[in-house]
RNA sequence: AAUAGUGG
């Protein structure tokens, strides 16, 4: 079976979904065991290019090939239905998984706030962290991170930085994506000086800078008319090792 | 990890 995962993976970044369905075939015309894992390749497949009504067959087929869907197959779905703004049968997935006795983990709940914020729906994004919370799922780094772009996005940058506080205070590392994502909208609001501030708190606390973490600055600064201190930080970059581009 | 996050 893993061979034929591994080459399913392979298969499903070429968008060869016919050729994945055959080797589903195959796999059971062998007796190789079959499990969820190749369907939810395959499901996130679909997905990512957007056909969430293959992504729905191919989880159905899941049962109809004699398993039972669990909780990594109900996340690709519900990912794929978010991805495609169908927020409504996305949601109508989250109760069936719960019928079928299948808790959301973390990234259920991140798959959909991502998608609420990505929508527009912030308000609703914040909500759901909160059930999510009800319900003793911790929101990890990931969540909290989509829940500031999602505030970044509705313009919200105060709340965006008073949620980054509260996950510090939770204990939850921001990391080079909640900061780069932080950076970017403040340079592009024109406010250096407040990504300039994130930057320094970033580095104090660990997290590495990456290369578009400097890129960003960079391009910030230079917009700012701050010459002097955008070469200052193409110099770092350089000193650490990152290619500007 | 077979499923979730950053480019203007």
């Amino acid at each position: 079976p893993f061979t034929y995962c591994a080459l399913i993976e392979i298969l499903a970044r070429s968008g060869d979904f016919d050729q994945i369905w055959s080797l589903i075939h195959a796999m059971r015309t062998s007796h190789v065991s079959l499990s969820p894992v190749p369907f939810t390749t395959l499901i996130n497949a679909y997905g990512n290019v957007g056909l969430t009504d293959d992504a729905q067959r191919a989880f159905a087929s899941i049962s109809g090939f004699g398993c039972k869907p669990n909780v990594v197959a109900y996340n690709a779905l519900l990912n794929a239905q978010m991805k495609a703004q169908k927020t409504v049968d996305a949601f109508d997935t989250f109760k069936c998984m719960r019928d079928d006795g299948c808790t959301p983990d973390v990234v259920t709940y991140t798959s959909m706030i991502t998608g609420l914020c990505n929508a527009g729906e912030v308000e609703k994004a914040v909500e759901l962290m909160k059930d999510m919370m009800r319900n003793d799922c911790t929101p990890n780094t990931w969540t909290f991170t989509a829940i500031i772009q999602g505030l970044l996005k509705a313009e919200q940058g105060e709340e965006a930085l008073s949620t980054l506080d509260t996950m510090l205070e939770s204990g939850c590392s921001p990391d080079t994506v909640t900061y780069n994502s932080l950076l970017q909208w403040f340079c592009w609001k024109g406010k250096p000086d407040k990504a300039l501030e994130l930057f320094e708190q970033m580095t104090s606390k660990g997290c590495n800078p990456d290369t578009l973490t400097y890129g960003i600055l960079v391009h910030g600064l230079f917009k700012a008319s701050k010459a002097e201190l955008a070469i200052d930080m193409l110099k770092r970059m350089i000193e650490k090792g990152c290619n500007p581009d």
